[in-house]
DNA sequence: CTGTATCCTAGCGGATACTG
DNA sequence: CAGTATCCGCTAGGATACAG
């Protein structure tokens, strides 16, 4: 009935595509780490690096050139440093990520038991 | 999956760092779609492989499974077919994740503009 | 301080063919 | 009808070293 991918009808199906296209952006693993330290206050290069640990200059630099090419951070280099901080764009879009962080959060328990269940279920 | 950054603080910490983990696999690329097609009625995986074009059965297999082993979707087979439909976790998420995509809909002109941008910076 | 350059691994996404 | 088996390319993620 609903012809997919090609020409999405449905509002539904437009925002799947769409949501999808943004999912897999923000989804890349430090993404929403950045943008909600940028929520709070503008950083500079070293100073995520420092912050946010695990993470390799190599990836924090790419993340930050999708983001900034996203349009979703700003990047503004000053004679001390360059600072990186969140646009309107980005500021508009947090909210949605949280709220999902926050479903998973309380839906945590419910995931854990579907999760252990399809594991003694492949034994 | 890793092992999560290092000991999360705030909230907003808290929910980005499950944000992230889910973002990550409703992020698959057709995970999306097949929800918001389980969110009107349950399909038969054949009925899945006919409508969404472009999906191959194998994908389309671990893409199922792995929405089952998140709890977000129920399999039940039946003499005639296998049927797959949402669970009450699933349509707990899927107005945020639709959210998301309207929010994308919306800020479509915007994001395109960042990236034409970036585009054209980089020649 | 703010990156690049190289090299490597794992996993997603897909094409194609086969199975009970 | 509902999948598996094989094989393959691409890219995200990371380690390490070097550069302006």
């Amino acid at each position: 009935m609903s012809p997919v991918l090609p020409l999405p009808v449905t509002l539904a199906d437009r925002a799947s595509c769409a949501a999808t296209d943004i999912l897999r952006r923000v989804g890349e693993k430090w993404s929403v780490l950045i943008l909600a330290l940028l929520a709070d206050r503008p950083y500079g290069f070293n100073e995520l690096d420092r912050t946010v640990h695990g993470l390799s200059r190599r990836i924090l630099t790419r993340t930050l050139r999708t983001l900034e090419s996203d349009g979703l951070i700003s990047r503004r280099p000053t004679p001390e440093r360059v600072e990186y901080a969140l646009t309107d764009l980005g500021r508009s879009l947090l909210p949605l990520v949280i709220a999902i962080g926050e479903w998973a959060v309380e839906h945590a328990p419910d995931i854990e038991a579907a999760r252990a269940l399809s594991q003694s279920e492949s034994l």
